[in-house]
DNA sequence: ACCGTAATACGATGGCTATCGTACGAGTCG
DNA sequence: CGACTCGTACGATAGCCATCGTATTACGGT
């Protein structure tokens, strides 16, 4: 199951110790949701969705934000009037130590490689 | 058909620096296809498709380990009348320093928290 | 040469998914 | 209230993918 909805407008996250491997090496496998996630660690803080300049629409981007929820690698909640977005670091470093480091660093590294 | 044979069996693998992130995630985040490598880093040697207990039938296994010969993450070579199969930690680990370790690490840990 | 084993190729299929467009709901500001 | 913004929901679509069954090829032993 999922979090506790405290407020109308919650949205479902899996708990820490529901977070599995797989859906998170699934969820940053689209390159889409990677540069979101590097957004994200780059950033350090949480952001909106239309803070991110994605070559595709609302639609979709709405679609790549629930994936990444739902695989528990982001936090999705409505402070305020904004619905800000953050990495789950504090639960990805818990569950998997040094996962989430490698990651984006492999990130960078490729993204210099690459040009 | 494809290329002209060299050896009568080569397989097609990517060369170091043609290796991409996503895909190696993409292939990882398979059940299967991690278990593959799981088994293949606790070994630390090569083993044949048949050294692997799966429960799916031979084609699908053959498809597993092509997705992964073609993501990078493992190398197929024919040795007299086996086929060897072996994680590409050398390359992985160029690439992406610490990757692979912590990838392992976080399926292991997973695996005992799931028990 | 013949057989058995290992692995691939090919074709099929059902399911997932990335993408879009449009329509809708919530909230702000005039 | 009315208009505008932001994000969601829903439906549709095309492409990919995990799985299977069967036929086929490659190689070693008898």
């Amino acid at each position: 199951m999922t979090s506790p909805a405290v407020s109308s407008r919650d949205l479902p996250h899996p708990a820490r110790d529901e977070i599995r491997l797989e859906p998170v090496l699934h969820a940053l496998s689209d390159p889409m949701r990677l540069a979101i996630v590097r957004e994200l660690a780059t950033v350090g803080d949480e952001l909106t969705c239309s803070q991110f300049e994605l070559p595709v629409t609302k639609s979709t981007t709405t679609h790549h934000f629930r994936v990444l929820r739902e695989a528990g690698v982001i936090r999705q909640i409505y402070r305020g009037t904004a619905k800000m977005n953050g990495l789950r670091k504090d639960d990805l470093d818990d569950l998997f130590p040094g996962l989430l480091d490698a990651l984006l660093g492999a990130a960078d590294r490729q993204a210099v490689r690459l040009g």
